[in-house]
Parts: C-alpha cells; structure tokens; sequence
DNA sequence: TTGGGG
C-alpha cells in the first residue's frame, strides 16, 4: 500500500527528482525532457495549490454533459495505492472530443499540473484546461504502454512506463469493477440494495416526471410468487405490465426477445439520463432496490442509487456478453431459466418438434398472424372456479388466462370449442377443477393443510409447454385488436 | 466561467 509513495519518497531523497512539490511543478514545464513526478493521491492532498502530477486508476465514469458555461464537463473518480476512497476529478473542454473518453473503469490516467483545492470541506482534482493535460492507458490485462488517448499538450515522462507496470500490478489485485456486490437479473432480490450492470435499452418520461428505464442484462427475472386467493377469485386479470401506458410497438420492437427486460422507476433526475435517452448504453445501477408488484419485478432507484455509464469494453459488460452469446448459442437455453432443467410435463403439445419462442418474439413477430410454441406460467385464469368450470366442459363458455415467460406477459383465451379438449376430454367439474389448481400452482388439498387458511400461501405456477396462434378481431385495426387463442395443448391426467 | 456523488 505504502510501497510506491515510499519509492517515490526515496527517489527524493536520493535526488534522482526534484526534491519538492514546488520544484517538480517548475520542472514540469512544456518541454520534452520535463520530468513529473508523480505524487501518491494521499500525499497530493497535503499541498493544495500547489501543480503536481498524479497516475491513478479510473474507478467511476461520469457522464459529459454541458457545464452552465460554455463548456462540456466530465467527472471521473480516481483511485491509488494510497487512498482507496479515492478523488473527484472534473474536466473542462469547448468540446467533447477533447474530454477523456475512459473506455472502462480499471483503466488508467496521468495526470500533469492539476492542482488540488478544497471545496465545502472536501477535497477535489482540479484540472485546468489552459496548463493541465492527461494521458489514458489500458488497464490490468494490458502491457501496452502507449496512451491510447491524450490531450494536445500531454508529454510522456521517462518514468511513465514503470508507474504504469505499478499501476496495473496493483489494480490485478485490486480490480475497480466491484464484482462482489453486482447481481445479474437473474439473481435480483427484494428488499436489498445492490449493483446491477445492465444495457439501457430505453428511456420514457412517464406523464407525471416519473422516468422508466428499460434495462437487460440477457439474463431472466426469477419467477415470483402469486397470492393464493384474491387473484384467482376475481374476473378483474392481473395486469400485463408495470407502466400505465404500454410501449410503443415500434419500440418493443426494438428490444432483445430473449432476456428479461427489467422496468426501472426513478422520479430524480440525474445527469446520466441524458446519455442514456441517446442511445443504448451500459451502465452501472449502484445501490439499486428491486420489488415485486402484481408478480411483476420492478427496479427502484432510491435517492442513495447513482448511475454509472459503463463502454462495450468494460469488464463486467464483455462478461454479461459473453454469457448472452452462449446463452442464445444453445437452443434449449433460450428458454426461460427457471424453467431448466426440466419444464413441467403438465401439458402435451401437438407440435413435438416445433422450434420454442419466447412471448416477445411473438410480441415483435412481423407478421400479426402466427403460431407459436411457447413455455410459460399461467398468472391467473377466469373463470376457474369449479362452479363456471363446468360451463366451459360444456362448450358454453372460454376461458382467459394470464400468461407469462421472462420476456412478457400476454393474455391468451381458450374458445368455448377447445375447452373441453384443453382439459383432457370430458371429464368431472373436480377433475377439470384439479387440473386448473395444478396450472395455477395451487397445491392439493392435504390432511396438514385442513382448517389452515390457504389464502396465506403463496402459489407458484409451474412452467407448462402452450402452443398460441394470433388473430385479431378488427380488420382496420390488426394491431392494436390482435388476440392470442390457445390451441393444440392439453392438460395431462 | 463552468463543477465538485447521494
């Protein structure tokens, strides 16, 4: 921790460099033969106003914004041996071509003729456009010592490329990507706060300064649990989605078919939402918190979460990429993953052989008319009370249910004329009964559970195999009038 | 000049 201060301190010492922060700044003039010495970020600290020099790790990306001048303004947060917690540094330019574009976080910048200054009782980097300059090199991996980006007036010292070799020994044992606190999609919890890296597939200004983010990180929400009674009583079905409004088609089309897309609701503004309107960008959700609503996951962003935009190359992100690519590699990994290894066998399909989708693709199929053959839970069904059950073996009633699978939820009906068959045959209202509980993963009444309130349960639908074909009832409007109806599927005995 | 984590 100490080692390279210590170093540096002897170089001092030994007057192999300047002897003092005063003469180094002298020293670093715009000439080739300058030497910079390099101060440990700690020892920085205890003389500000005075030029000094720094090499740190990059540990936080800040998104370039304009500044209330009429410049565009970038923050990065540095790190050291020295100081884990690190220091602020933010950058000034007429244009945002000239502000470091840190390609990941791990990556590594000097720094020439910064000064330090205090600012409401902490201390910040300040960089001054007309004297100060910077240099980015690659990070742990790399043995490039060449800065792969630099300002116009930056001068490599002699010494650069061994504090560079420091530098990234130190950051192999001390990565700046914080993997132990960052959850995938497919691991979120309630009530907790974490990291989650995630792709930025949308933006939307909801009607009253509520902003949605649309995140994916080709990973799937895990599958939640539904109250046992009140849903399953009321004709009143669950809704589809969490937002008031549904996307756009145009916009849905846009989006990956598989993975969870993860709706997260935030009322600040922060000034990464700008970058993140403009594109699709990864970033880092940090202290991130995730509920349920109506069986659905939902992101929150407290005041305490902050945003951190993350580029295509860093580490954390070429991971989750590799994973989705090996993911939608394998056929049978396309299917959702809490699903695998096994789907339940409650359900035959006609179509043995027909390819799987997922509710998205069919969602952004461009065709409205088509068949699909899906593996999805059922949310909630009406009727499926034993009562009206015996109307729809009878052909005089549908019935509509709620479906879902990772990447959506859609409502799917049963025509009165394949009910009978949807169930297996002709069967007793309590067997129809039986079936409907076993789809709605409502347990079978045992002798421990007599005279307990079920309604204090929770139920968790099993994955059943369904084949959907499209149609719509509105020649004008195919769109927006399009149905899903179930067909060639079967409840086993 | 600008801006400086919640």
């Amino acid at each position: 921790m100490e080692e390279a201060a210590g170093r540096q301190r002897k170089r001092q010492r030994d007057g192999d460099m300047a002897p003092s922060t005063e003469a180094a700044a002298a020293a670093a003039g715009p000439s080739a033969e300058a030497q910079y010495l390099y101060l440990p970020i700690a020892d920085a600290l205890k003389v500000p106003g005075v030029r000094i020099c720094l090499f740190a790790a990059v540990s936080e990306i800040g998104a370039a914004v304009r500044s209330r001048g009429t410049d565009f303004t970038l923050t990065l947060r540095i790190v050291d041996q020295s100081r884990a917690s690190g220091i602020s540094v933010t950058f000034f330019a007429d244009n945002t071509a000239l502000l470091p574009c840190v390609r990941s976080s791990g990556h590594v910048i000097s720094l020439h003729n910064i000064m330090i200054a205090l600012h409401n009782g902490e201390l910040f980097v300040t960089y001054n456009k007309k004297f100060s300059s910077f240099a980015l090199f690659e990070g742990k991996v790399s043995t490039e010592c060449r800065p792969y980006q630099h300002s116009a007036k930056y001068h490599g010292s002699k010494h650069d490329n061994e504090i560079l070799t420091q530098m990234r020994t130190w950051l192999s044992f001390h990565p700046q990507d914080h993997e132990d606190i960052e959850l995938q999609l497919r691991s979120i919890k309630s009530d907790s706060a974490f990291d989650l890296i995630c792709k930025v597939l949308h933006v939307r200004e909801a009607s009253n300064g509520v902003w949605i983010l649309y995140v994916w990180d080709g990973t799937d929400t895990p599958a939640t649990e539904f109250q046992m009674i009140l849903d399953t009583e009321s004709d009143i079905s669950p809704p589809l989605h969490l937002e008031e409004a549904p996307l756009p088609r145009e916009v849905l089309c846009t989006m990956p078919c598989v993975g969870s897309v993860l709706r997260v609701f935030t009322n600040r503004f922060f000034k990464e939402l700008l970058h993140l309107q403009k594109g699709t960008y990864w970033a880092r959700f940090c202290n991130i918190t995730c509920k349920q609503e109506f069986g659905m996951w939902k992101g929150i962003m407290l005041p305490i979460c902050r945003v951190r935009l993350l580029s295509n190359e860093d580490g954390s992100v070429v991971e989750r990429l590799k994973m989705f690519d090996s993911r939608i590699a394998v056929k049978v990994h396309r299917q959702p993953m809490a699903s695998l290894p096994n789907a339940s066998d409650i359900t035959d399909v006609e179509y043995k052989s027909a390819g799987y989708s997922t509710l998205m693709e069919s969602l952004t199929h461009g065709e409205v008319l088509h068949k699909i053959k899906t593996l999805v839970r059922v949310v909630a069904a009406y009727p499926c009370q034993a009562r009206d059950l015996s109307l729809v073996l009878a052909g005089k009633h549908g019935v509509r249910l709620t479906l879902e699978d990772p990447t959506a939820r859609i409502r799917a009906y049963i025509h009165r004329d394949d009910g009978a068959k949807f169930f297996g045959g002709f069967l007793t209202v309590e067997a129809a009964t039986r079936k409907m509980n076993k789809l709605l993963g409502i347990p079978e009444p045992t002798d421990t559970d007599v005279g307990e309130q079920a309604s204090a349960s929770k139920r968790n639908p099993p994955w059943i195999w369904c084949c959907l074909k499209s149609y719509y009832l509105d020649e004008d409007d195919i769109w927006g009038s399009r149905r899903y109806r179930i067909y060639a599927t079967e409840i086993r005995d």
